[in-house]
DNA sequence: CAGTAATTTAACCAAGTGGTCAAAGGTATG
DNA sequence: CATACCTTTGACCACTTGGTTAAATTACTG
């Protein structure tokens, strides 16, 4: 076998995780699955003993994958607005390559909070480090104070937001798929400019 | 019979908007909306002909319930500041009191774009009236030029999102239920201070 | 109050669902 | 080649689902 053939099981993963980030867990059918991977329904419980379990697999790698990528560069060691500018830029870039994740991820926890919050916990994010740093550059007279959790809140709004809200924003903007690509290049710039004048003293 | 009691199809279609909004439509059960309404499974197919029907009524009453209000402050004729002021305070105060529809909405628009989206268009938002705005208030000098997309964008972004990200944002920041709603009291001076001091020239 | 129409119900149905299982096919090891 | 083990499959099952229907109940109307 050469390299880069996949088992059955990463077979199944990335279909299942097509599909599920596509219509849900509700709206996922195992046969929908089985036949996105190409194999019989009954291997799906081989592998993965149900529909549930095969989720957590696939909402667990979701969650892993997606949280370090973006947290690692809040909490780095380099001056605030670099910061501010890289997260956006690499936050976007995932967002890009990923449009369906926060929908998803949303929606599920949305509608079963109690079941899936432990994934978030367990990723440990903690924004201790960059309120230090917002703390230390008002203190230093770079910025004005903020509150560590709407600089947060208004960060993490802006990047995503978009993708959530895609066809609505496309609507009333009047823009096509390929008109969309360009307003999300755009807000690479076009956020962090925004979050440092909203900031700066 | 009273003035303030409800009909059979009253009761359906708040049973329903509840189901729906909370579940989702596939994760909905035609025999939850009849047990949430107190009524009998057959009813709903009496009044509303199938679950795709009675979908339909719930997610076009949400839109035109939901957009009008927003847009009508967006295209006031007040002053751009007063605007946005006012703008946050309406929209948070009505996400406080519906702060499912945003997951929902949105869920159902990504996983059946094509079908929901004539809903969206219908309600002919149109960013231009505050495009013209904005663009009288940088000739005057009171603003640097902005794109009324990525303006609109930021703002709606910063009021929706952390009704969306609500479980993620409780977890990274450690709020309690309490500690949300006073976050998103605070965001309605918080977040137009912000969009103001990101265009002030 | 009779009779007609609208409303409500319990029982039922066909299709689809997640899940099981015994058997077949394949692969490594002695 | 035999044997044991892992993988894959088609057929199947119990249960849930949206939806139907005929009968029962209620409300309206002359």
């Amino acid at each position: 076998m050469s390299e880069n053939e996949l088992n059955t099981e990463q077979l199944i993963l990335i279909a299942a995780r097509k599909v599920f980030t596509h219509k849900g867990f509700d709206g996922a059918r195992m046969q929908d699955i089985a036949n996105e991977a190409g194999i019989n329904k009954a291997l799906l419980h081989y592998y993965f003993r149900s529909k549930d379990k095969l989720f957590e697999s696939i909402f667990k790698d979701v969650i892993k994958t997606f949280f370090p990528q973006i947290v690692s560069v809040l909490v780095a060691d380099i001056p605030l607005f670099d910061k501010i500018h890289r997260f956006t830029e690499s936050y976007i870039d995932i967002l890009v390559k990923n449009p369906d994740i926060p929908v998803f991820v949303f929606h599920e926890l949305s509608v079963n909070p109690h079941r899936l919050i432990g994934n978030i916990r367990e990723t440990g994010a903690d924004i201790g480090i960059i309120g230090e740093q917002l703390r230390k550059e008002a203190e230093a007279g770079n910025i004005r104070p903020v509150k560590p959790e709407h600089f947060i809140a208004n960060l993490i709004s802006m990047c995503v937001f978009p993708f959530i809200a895609r066809p609505v924003l496309m609507g009333i903007m009047k823009m096509d798929a390929q008109g969309f690509d360009s307003f999300i290049e755009e807000r690479k710039q076009i956020v962090p400019d925004d979050i440092i004048r909203s900031i700066k003293v």
